[in-house]
Order: C-alpha cells, then sequence, then structure tokens
DNA sequence: TGCCTTCAAGCTTATTTTAAGCTGCATCTG
DNA sequence: CAGATGCAGCTTAAAATAAGCTTGAAGGCA
C-alpha cells in the first residue's frame, strides 16, 4: 500500500512518515505542491496525504488539476484549524476526507485506511500454500470450497507458518509473537494447537501438513 | 444505463441479463471475446461484465485491448472459484472489479451499481447483500416488502458492513468510524447494536446473518 | 413523553490453559 | 542385541478464563 505524503513543514512530515512505515505503508515525501503534483500524476499511489498550505502551488490546485486529468486516488487533505473554507473548495475540487491540525496518529491511520479501502478493490487478505487458503477476513482455512473456521490462537499460529511455509519455526517464537516475552504458557500450550490445526487440516482433507522438528518447532510441507 | 455482458455460459448469461433487465438495465449480450471487444469499442456502454474464459479471446486480453484503445468503462470480471493469479492479472489490465462465480444476483447488482456510480451520474440510496436491502434515505432494512426501520447507530453499524459484505470489521474499527477515536465506549455497546441488528433481521424475516468472529469482531453472511 | 443511546449485571458460550496419560523414538545397560 | 529407561511430543478431557449476548434501567434529547 503506498502513501504519497505533500507537507512542506519537515518535521511534522517525518513524524508523519515514520508512523505511517510503522504500519506498514510505503512513503513518499515530498515538500512542495509542484512535486506533489508530479508524483501523484503517475498514479503510482493508493492515497494521498495534501496538505493545503504549500510553497510554489497549494494543496487545492493540485488536487483539482490531479483530477482534471483524472487521477482518482483518495486524497486526504490536511487543513489548519477552522479554515471552514478550504474544507468547502476541497471537498469541490474532490477531496475525499478531511484533517485538521492538530491530530493525532490513530486518527490519521484511521482515516487512511477508511480511504484506501473505500475503493473496493478486491481485498485478498489470503494466504496461500499447497492446496490450503488461509483466509483473515474470516478466520478460516479452505480448500476447494471447504472451510473450518479457526480461533484467535489457532489463527496466528497458522499464520505464522504460512508466511513463510518450509521454514522452521522454533516453539520459543511461536511463544514470544503470541503470547508475548514475559508469558510464562508453557510449550504444551503450542503442542495443543498445533494438534489442533492438523486436526482441522485433516477436516477440509488438505494434503498440507505440519511436521515436527523434535526439540526445535514445527513448519509446514506438502502441497508440491 | 446500458451494460454489456460477454458470457459463454448461455444459461448463466440470460439468468444475469434477466436480472438486469429487471432491475432497469439495458442489456446487450455476446457470447465470445471477440463479440465482446468489437461491441465494446463503440464505448456505448455504461458497465461491462465480461467474464474471463471465453471462447476465440480470453476476458483479459479483451479488457488490456480495450484499456489501449482508451475505452475506460468501468470492468466487472467474473473469474470462477479461487484463480487467484487471474483476479491479479485482471487488476493489471484495468478491471475495476471482480465478482467470483458462484454469486448472487444481489451482490452483481450492488457491485454494478458502485461501478456505475463511481463515473459520477446515479447516486443509488440503496446497498444490498444477500436477500436485504439497506435504505439510506429511510434509515430501514427491507425485505421483500417488508420494512424495519433502523435508529442512527443501528444504520451506521449495518452500514459498515454492507459497504463490503462478508468483510471482517474489528470492533475497534466500528467505534472509530462511529463515535470516534477518543470517545470511551465500551465494546459493549457494539455488541447491544449488534444484538438490535439481528433481532431486526429476524423480524423481516432475513437470510442474512451477523457472524460473530471471537476476538475480532463482525461480518455478514448469508444470501447464498 | 417517547425514543435513542449508554451502561451495567447476570448469563451463556467459546476459547484458552492446565494437567494427565499415552506413544514412540533414542539412548543406556546388562 | 534385547529390554529398560527417559525424554519429547501428542492427544484428550476438564477447569479456568475471557468474550459476547441479552435485558433492564437510567439518562439525554427533541
Amino acid at each position: 500500500m503506498k502513501i504519497l505524503l505533500v507537507e512542506d513543514e519537515v518535521a511534522l512530515a517525518e513524524a508523519l512518515s515514520e508512523i505511517l512505515k510503522r504500519n506498514k505503508y510505503s512513503v513518499d515525501m515530498v515538500h512542495d505542491g509542484e512535486d506533489g503534483l508530479e508524483y501523484a500524476l503517475t498514479d503510482l499511489y493508493d492515497c494521498i496525504i495534501l496538505d493545503i498550505m504549500l510553497p510554489k502551488m497549494n494543496g487545492i490546485d493540485v488536487l483539482r488539476l490531479l483530477r482534471k486529468k483524472h487521477i482518482n486516488t483518495p486524497v486526504l487533505l490536511l487543513t489548519a484549524k477552522s479554515e471552514v473554507e478550504d474544507k468547502i473548495n476541497g471537498l469541490d475540487s474532490g477531496a475525499d476526507d478531511f484533517l485538521t491540525k492538530p491530530f493525532v496518529s490513530g486518527e490519521l491511520l484511521a482515516r487512511v485506511r477508511a480511504l484506501t479501502r473505500r475503493r473496493g478493490e478486491v481485498v485478498t487478505d489470503e494466504f496461500t500454500f499447497g492446496d490450503i487458503a488461509l483466509n483473515k477476513s474470516t478466520f478460516s482455512l479452505s480448500r476447494e470450497g471447504q472451510f473450518v473456521k479457526l480461533s484467535l490462537k489457532e489463527y496466528q499460529i497458522m499464520e505464522m507458518m504460512m508466511v513463510n511455509p518450509k521454514q522452521l519455526i522454533p516453539k520459543e517464537r511461536f511463544i514470544e509473537k503470541i503470547w508475548g516475552y514475559e508469558s510464562d504458557v508453557e510449550y504444551n500450550n503450542v503442542e495443543v494447537y498445533i494438534s489442533f490445526l492438523r486436526k482441522k487440516l485433516g477436516v477440509i482433507g488438505s494434503s498440507v501438513t505440519i511436521k515436527t522438528a523434535r526439540g526445535i518447532g514445527y513448519y509446514l510441507e506438502g502441497g508440491e
């Protein structure tokens, strides 16, 4: 998910970029309106965060030109407090949402999320390996139309293995990542969930199996 | 509102055409890729429904050629289940949306509506999913002539789920979007409204259900 | 007043954890 | 080499915990 950030206050820009990156977006950052326009015209972005007050060309004009050239990337405008007219102009020029400075990071993220979702494209929240697919939006495992629902922990464990299948994952790693470092859950707990998962793989008749590496951990196999 | 339907399975094509016509679209129907391309190039259509597997020329190629000739009519691609690669190819070639076979008519209509709306003109005030419709201007849920009124919060929650049904929505997301980021309403509040909505879905006898994903959130299911 | 919203409490149900007995491999010993 | 021993992991059932549901009541707003 690629975001273009157009903001001239360098400190703020850096901070935002940092927040976005930490949330798995890849961010391109420019500091004036002309650059913003040029980058945006590549139509490479899933979302554009655009300040209104910018050197060389203001955000509203950038937005207007973009829309004229049929770049319909969702745009989130940043406005200084209470510039109501800006908001109205922005809306008329094709902005999708506003954020009034100052704002908290959670709000920014929520809006970006909303904008990128609104496009309605296909959401492939799916990992696949061998003959199975792990679906994030329904927390289920499937194979050829057969489904089983997974519980949260089951899902997390399965996801870890499917991110890079065939990769051996030590039991500690599961515990660290899912339960946290200072949790004192026993290894047996992981074993229990592996057992649940094996059963569910059987239910949908998958050829994928969870292999045990004695003394170490688990990995996925099968599907070739 | 004019739609081009390119689908080689004649029975399916007839059925779709019937559904679309009943919803006030005028439909042209062709059964292979070459005809599809030729018709589409007239640029007469508001939306093209395009199967991928087609005789003479496949849907992806048709789409690619169209886009190359700057025909930007919104295209809804029909893919067979689990052809993930098709989806990726389709997206790259300029498709606007996908529908995976088999699908229900409500979903087809909703997507066509979304695609034709994107162009600007028509503003529908209804979301549909499965056998129900959510009416934006009357704040009501309906199924085959039966109505229930929804309160504001009920409506907002329902709308969020109907925008992309089957998509799991975390409770946080509801709270962020409906109550605001810094509100400290409890999760229980969402649960209460979900409970209200379930009751109202029951009242109109809908087959749509709100599924719980424990520890995460909710999603709509049903209608097939 | 009447509806909508929120909160709280008790209840129900699912998930998570613990614990115990079993299985099988690997090593040790006679 | 056979049998014994021990460890690691597997599986299951049951207990503990957590999440979610539903209802009723209180407060707010029109």
